[in-house]
DNA sequence: AATGAATGAGGGTTCATTCAT
DNA sequence: GATGAATGAACCCTCATTCAT
């Protein structure tokens, strides 16, 4: 890559921060063109130059938001650490671009892109899917998780509490509880039998 | 209340279901007054005749539709089924005024309401926590729930899997799994012991 | 007149006295019929029964204005009082029904009258004027006023500083002034030769 | 300034001048936005380009108002013509950017600037009273105001006649009266003494 | 390639006026 | 005759997008 694709790149990767900054901060609708261009300070025009409308912005938004989140995902299933861990990492440790992220924006992904692009489902499928996988075939293996449970239940589970604590309306007062729903995770609520 | 009232409450309700719908199908930000007024029959002006504005309209949905929930909620709580049953109709019966709830609509509430009028704390805390509370010693004088599990733990699984499961892009996937999504619940992803 | 057309009068009367202090407070344009409506404690649809709509209301309420405050003028003009309290009372006493007239009120029935119905012209040449004459003959039989001078040019003057010291913005400025504006008046400002 | 600074002041001027031409034609309420924007040939959202929104443009209009005709009145005020006729000038000379100003535009302002901004206040202070009292200082070294006349008062009636000249009812009734309305404010209704 | 300027379409809201009881 | 309810038209303003330089 030359100088010119550098900066060319560099301006792209303003106007995806500034715009993912934005979205999580304030929800996708909120926020315009106008907006975004103060923020990342170019012209409106110039976001119209390296995307085709707001939609493919949002689009591409969504993908350098995964491909970011993914590789922190990646580094906690490869390490050392031993399963509970992992799980608890996994699901309570806010290793996302943000601290905390605006769940319309969210919601607005899910909903659009469970339709057409399909890019989340493709990304999961294709890359979280055999890490998660991997992970529960650890925990298969070490005896934490039930063998007969499928991996899309298991996922489904993962993910629900993953989404879960990272709303801002709930993670306040849930903080409290980490313990316990973990312990509901792996035990159920009737408890671990001793 | 003669007849006038009657006809005038019954518009209201008229205004308040088309709202609810539209909202819950496409999202708060996306409906306008005008899709709303054509849904509902009325001219735009008319409903602001009932409502002062599109917020106050939103709220007085939002209210509309949460008096209505509980009321189905209840009636499962208070009935004579088996405990497992009851959690089980809890979570997974779409009980609610619609069978999808737009997840924004839902955000967009929370969001609202945890600052302002903060009336979704107050039925909860009012009226469905003490429900909930009853429905979980019923659970742990039956063994179904562990005894040492604070209330509030439960309360967020429960919740959690209610929202989710209304998430109209996650209802198809967990359809079939709605079993094994239980026993999790029920017994962790550890599994039954027997 | 029977009690019936009475009490219809009466109706009326209270439309016009709401309307007239509405106006005069918040200026035409910014009163709407459901404003007047309610201070009235009638229905809007009342008011269109009384009046074609509130162009014609507008015109009704200025000649009820005027017809008032005309009362008050040919006291004034009529008593016995010297010619210079006279004329002084003219100009500077609020007599008119309110203490201060919203400007815009004033302007508006200036302007859309001295168009169309011309009434203010056919009330002042048919009952102001005469009076006027009668008030500044006395004024030029008695020394006061150059007979050389037109009713025309003299009335000119006194309406122009009866309007003038009507202006909320104007009053205050010019109530220490009085003496000295009445005697430019009456001596120029090139003053008393004596 | 660039040629780029130089269109954009020229269009901001065409607005400007389209709004003050509108609205001392027909008023500042019953002048919309589009009505603006179609008489200075422009799309609506332009103007919101130039000025925030309709509040501020009435501001700004009134400002570029006032300056236009300051300068004019300067020109009369340093100018080598007798006394006499700088003041019949300033009274009677539509030297004003247009030859009639619609009163509610005038009254709008007054109000508005009595309150807030209070540029007219400053403006008259700043400016337009040294120069008036230059004028009269002029007129009274000449025997022609009686030096015992404050400037307040005197300032008060030209004011008062120059508003009211400008006025659109009343232009076109005194325009025969000139004359004797010079007379009047020379040598009071009392007439000349020779 | 980048920008300031411009725009059509649409949104929420208000108002004078009419309908139906 | 009086009212509550309803409405079409208009207004201010915002936004995603394009034009012209």
């Amino acid at each position: 890559m030359d100088g010119f694709q550098r900066r060319r790149e560099q301006k792209k990767q303003n106007i995806l921060e500034a715009s993912l900054r934005l979205f999580m901060d304030y929800g996708i609708q909120k926020v315009s063109i106008a907006e975004i261009a103060k923020t990342a300070k170019v012209s409106q025009v110039t976001i119209y130059n390296y995307f085709q409308n707001k939609h493919t912005l949002i689009h591409d938004v969504f993908i350098y938001y995964v491909d970011q989140s993914f590789k922190r995902f990646e580094v906690i299933i490869v390490s050392e650490a031993p399963f509970p861990e992992k799980i608890q990492q996994v699901i309570f440790n806010k290793q996302e671009v943000a601290a905390q992220i605006n769940q319309e924006f969210y919601q607005h992904l899910m909903q659009e892109y469970s339709k057409e692009g399909n890019y989340i489902e493709k990304i999961y499928n294709e890359k979280a899917l055999p890490y998660f996988s991997k992970l529960f075939q650890e925990g298969k293996d070490q005896g934490y998780i039930d063998p007969g449970l499928s991996d899309e239940a298991i996922m489904f589970y993962v993910q629900m509490l993953k989404d879960y604590v990272q709303r801002e309306d709930v993670y306040a007062k849930i903080l409290p509880l980490t313990e316990e729903i973990t312990n509901i995770f792996f035990y159920g609520i009737i408890g671990k039998k001793e």
